[in-house]
DNA sequence: GCCAACGTTGGC
DNA sequence: GCCAACGTTGGC
C-alpha cells in the first residue's frame, strides 16, 4: 500500500537570506532554487519534517539595506538531503555526514511574486499585529522560521498582495 | 565596525 | 556531562 502523507493546513515560513548569497531577484532568475547551506539542527528539523510541498515562504533579506521581506515564494519540493553536504569542494562540505544517513536538508522553493515595496524590518515592527512574530523576537537567529497564518496575510496585505497565494 | 546572543566544540 | 572557548549571526 502506498503510504499517504497526512494532509495538513498549508504552513507558513519566512526564510532569511544576505541578498549578497542569494537575493530574491536572483530567485526571480532562477524561477526555483534549493535551499542549501543551513547548518543549524533546529532549522534542519523544520526543513527535514514540517516545511512541505505547497508552503509558503516569506522571503526575507537580512545584513542589507534595507533589511525587509521582499516578496514570496512557494515549496516545490519537500524536504531532501542537502547535495552540497557531501562535496569535499563545496563550503558547505560536512564530512561528518554519512550519506546513509544525512545530517543536512533543503527543500526546494520558486518564485510566486516580489512585494510591490519591500516591507523593512522598521515597518513590521510598527505594526502591532507583528509583534509576536518570531523574526522580531530578541535574539532569534533561526534562519528559517514558522510564521502564523495571520502574519502571513498581515505581511502580504502590507505588500499590496491581492491574492493570499 | 561593534558586539550581544546563540550554537557548537572539545578538554576535562 | 559540564562549561570555557570559539565561531557565527545579524541587528544596530
Amino acid at each position: 500500500m502506498a503510504p499517504s502523507k497526512a494532509k495538513r493546513p498549508r504552513r507558513y515560513w519566512l526564510f532569511k537570506s544576505e541578498p549578497e548569497a542569494y537575493s530574491f531577484e536572483q530567485l526571480k532568475k532562477d524561477k526555483k532554487t534549493f535551499w542549501s547551506g543551513v547548518r543549524n539542527y533546529q532549522a534542519r528539523n523544520l526543513l527535514r519534517d514540517e516545511i512541505l510541498l505547497g508552503d509558503g515562504v516569506l522571503f526575507y533579506h537580512s545584513n542589507a539595506k534595507p533589511m525587509a521581506v521582499v516578496g514570496i515564494a512557494k515549496v516545490v519540493k519537500s524536504g531532501y538531503p542537502d547535495p552540497t553536504q557531501f562535496d569535499s569542494a563545496d563550503h558547505y562540505y560536512d564530512q561528518k555526514s554519512d550519506p546513509a544517513d544525512p545530517r543536512w536538508f533543503v527543500v526546494d522553493i520558486g518564485h510566486v511574486a516580489a512585494m510591490r515595496e519591500p516591507i523593512t524590518r522598521d515597518m513590521l515592527k510598527a505594526n502591532e499585529s507583528l509583534e509576536d512574530m518570531m523574526l522580531l523576537a530578541r535574539g532569534s537567529r533561526l534562519s528559517v522560521q514558522p510564521v502564523t497564518r495571520d502574519e502571513w496575510r498581515e505581511v502580504l496585505l502590507m505588500g499590496g498582495q491581492k491574492e493570499t497565494w
